[in-house]
DNA sequence: AATACAACATACAGGTCTGTAGCGTGTCAA
DNA sequence: TTGACACGCTACAGACCTGTATGTTGTATT
């Protein structure tokens, strides 16, 4: 008799595939890429190890689709900010900080998967870095987007400094007091938007 | 016969202990702490297992004195660099900038040992993490120091905020162009500087 | 000369890791 | 009904991991 009468196609393209995919990232993200084993992985998702292996061919390619997960819930969230401050690029970047802020000040915020992961596969073209490299390429680019809405003497160079700043506090979470992050954060940002319009 | 005569306490006190940690500290940084097994290093260093689990008595201890080591190098630099700019705050912090983002912009950077490896262990008490957390907490704790006497309204914010650049600069060396971190940085610390005058 | 000690070398215990093999079962489509 | 296929389960190969046990050698001190 089977568990669950999910197993059909039918339920869900790719059922199985997902609920992988969800347990890795948790199981990921709380303890570290390497301190999980795919047998953890294999347990806790309920699921046979063969379809893990089918799924994805190799563990490096099960961590590169986990921080392509994670890549696609930032940038969402990301976008679902961005939207609600159409043609004003002041109020999205304030925006920005402001959740931001919020989720390094979670007391159960772990960092960001992407620096986190970057850092535990120096390798060079290790597939995992390769997710981390893009996703932080696409930071800037998308700060200088906005910085070129700004009017300030140097976009590119601003939007430097604001990735610099949000990296920054993805790894900074010791060091805030309960709440403080949002605000440092803004004003900080204010700060070299000011002195980049001199 | 022995490899070398240098196996006696009198061509230095801990000459094997230095061997092993300064093996160690090389590996660890540059290829991350949990890929180097305890296996590596002493075929590496050209010592004995036993000797390695005499002078630490696990790997976790080895782990641990790696990171005091890249303290202890790292606050020592920062003291020699202090001690060139007596009584001139805003001349010491310009030259901290100076040093750490030059350091960031060298092409076999990988990135703050503490940083790393707090990702690589995210449980909470773990050894490792205790020093890489007092690290980052005597960090903010010197740029108090310096912001204080710079007469800004919330020295303690601004450390803060100059804390929140430094640790992002240390992650975000993909971001930059060659020879652009150490002018971004000072830009930034400037602009915050100024911010937190008025 | 005798004792203590630090280091060396080898082997191994016991566990975990990634990845594969073999076999049974349920579902869907032809 | 039959074939294709996704999934589950068990077992295992082969490597690597941390840490220990055992015994030897060379040096320093007493």
């Amino acid at each position: 008799m089977a568990k669950n009468t999910a197993n059909s196609p039918a339920s869900g393209i790719n059922d199985v595939r997902d609920r992988i995919l969800a347990t890795a990232s948790e199981l990921f993200y709380r303890r570290g890429v390497r301190a999980v084993g795919v047998d953890l992985v294999v347990e806790k998702s309920g699921v046979a190890k063969t379809s893990l292996y089918r799924h994805f061919g190799t563990k490096d390619d099960l961590i590169a689709a986990f921080l392509k997960r994670e890549d696609q819930d930032f940038w969402s969230t990301w976008e679902r900010v961005k939207e609600q401050h159409q043609d004003d690029p002041r109020a999205e970047l304030d925006a920005h900080f402001e959740w931001i802020g919020e989720r390094v000040g979670r007391d159960n915020y772990r960092g960001c998967p992407q620096i986190n992961t970057a850092a535990e596969f120096p390798e060079a073209g290790h597939p995992a870095r390769k997710v981390a490299e893009a996703h932080m390429c696409e930071m800037r680019r998308r700060l200088r987007t906005i910085a070129q809405g700004l009017s300030v003497a140097a976009p590119d160079r601003l939007a430097g400094q604001l990735a610099v700043l949000i990296n920054g506090a993805f790894v900074s979470m010791q060091l805030f007091e309960p709440g403080e992050a949002t605000g440092l954060l803004r004003d900080a940002a204010h700060a070299l938007i000011a002195a980049s319009r001199s």
